[in-house]
DNA sequence: GAAACGTGGTG
DNA sequence: TCACCAAGTTT
């Protein structure tokens, strides 16, 4: 009797990625990865960083913004550390856009470009185990285990790995590392990664579309949305503090940088009491950089990955005051062009609505 | 190994 | 309102 050969998990999912896969602005059209194209490892770099901890809808404006303004890695190795934290603001993670520049740098001084080992690209900075394996496999079609967040869901369900992450990964990576496919190791990645963000979901799996469920352990004797399971999380401190949002006679605002080092790394905020600590910081205008006639202006809540905040916002006018050491005074017209986190955005916006919000007639616009 | 590090979407 | 989570890395 003939046995007619059961194509292996590879090939079924790369059959449903050629079929299925998602358009992304930094991917290859169709008819370029039709004729063996390879996509520019500047951009595949780009994308990753970008991505990390980040979803796929809030980093595509990003990603666009940034290779209009350097197409490539020189660019961005000649650009000002300022300018690319101004481009990065809102995206979060900060650290990240530092060590976007720093890579950069190096990259920028070798001759090849890139390189397309892991054990290369891992010493860049920003660039680990998974940026690393993802980088050598999308771009240069090396047979990397890439695992991220989606892979790990959907290798714990397909083989019913119960093992709580973080404990769970060294298993998981065997497991990968057996399933990668010669032929097309680069695709086979983001065909793990596409199947982990449209079918093997976290919650509401849709189990009936999956080209592997006939392979998958969980789907017979469990449920799938219970794995990966996890660690259990400590809680979550709250905090408190006051922010102190001054206007200058014809609207400028007075900001500071924040160190390189540490939450918000380098990034533009108005003058606070401190919220960083363990304890609660004050909340009254005691705290305030100059005496004004404080007024309450309401409070905002941001949540960090690791505390929640609160923070009280005063409002004053300054007149024609000088900018105390430290600080500056930032120009009405240009507050939507600052480097400014989310939550300083929102404290900003609570004193002044509108503040933030870029206008076409505003020339400090970034994007 | 654990903690630090942002933000926005979702149920 | 809240908890969870997303293409993780660094210290």
């Amino acid at each position: 009797m003939t046995i007619l050969p059961v194509p292996n998990i590879a090939s079924r999912l790369l059959d449903w990625y050629d079929a299925n896969h998602r358009e992304l602005p930094w991917r290859l059209a169709p008819r370029d990865l039709a004729s063996g194209g390879r996509p520019d490892p500047y951009r595949v770099w780009l994308s990753e960083i970008m991505l990390q901890q980040t979803t796929v809808e809030a980093v595509k404006p990003y990603f666009r913004a940034f290779l209009e303004k350097w197409p490539d890695v020189k660019a961005l190795a000649a650009a000002e550390n300022e300018d690319i934290m101004k481009a990065w603001a809102g995206l979060g993670y900060y650290s990240r856009a530092r060590n976007l520049k720093a890579c950069a740098d190096i990259v920028a001084t070798f001759p090849s470009g890139f390189p397309g080992t892991e054990d290369e690209l891992r010493k860049l900075p920003g660039i680990g185990a998974y940026t690393a394996a993802a980088i050598s496999a999308i771009a240069f079609n090396r047979p990397a285990a890439v695992v991220d967040g989606n892979v790990e869901r959907v290798i714990t369900r397909l083989f019913e790995i119960r093992t709580p992450l973080p404990e769970a990964k060294p298993e998981i990576r065997a497991s990968v590392e057996k399933l990668v496919p010669a032929a097309r190791p680069g695709d086979f990645a983001q065909a793990m990664m596409d199947l982990g963000a449209t079918i093997c979901t976290p919650r509401r799996p849709r189990c009936m579309l999956c080209p592997i469920r006939e392979d998958c352990r969980v789907i017979l004797s469990g449920d799938p949305e219970l794995l990966p399971a996890r660690a259990e999380k400590t809680e979550k401190p709250r905090r408190r503090g006051a922010a102190f949002v001054a206007i200058r006679n014809d609207g400028a605002i007075l900001l500071r940088t924040r160190p390189d080092k540490g939450l918000l790394g380098g990034m533009s905020e108005v003058p606070t009491t401190g919220w960083t600590a363990r304890i609660d910081g004050d909340t009254s205008a005691k705290s305030a950089p100059f005496a004004a006639d404080w007024q309450h202006a309401g409070s905002i809540a941001h949540v960090f990955t690791h505390f929640a905040l609160e923070l009280h916002v005063y409002r004053a006018s300054a007149g024609d005051k000088a900018a105390p050491a430290g600080h500056r005074w930032s120009p009405a017209a240009g507050i939507s062009g600052e480097a400014l986190p989310t939550v300083m955005k929102k404290v900003i916006e609570a004193a002044i609505p509108g503040a933030t919000r870029a206008r076409r007639d505003n020339p400090a616009r970034h994007v």
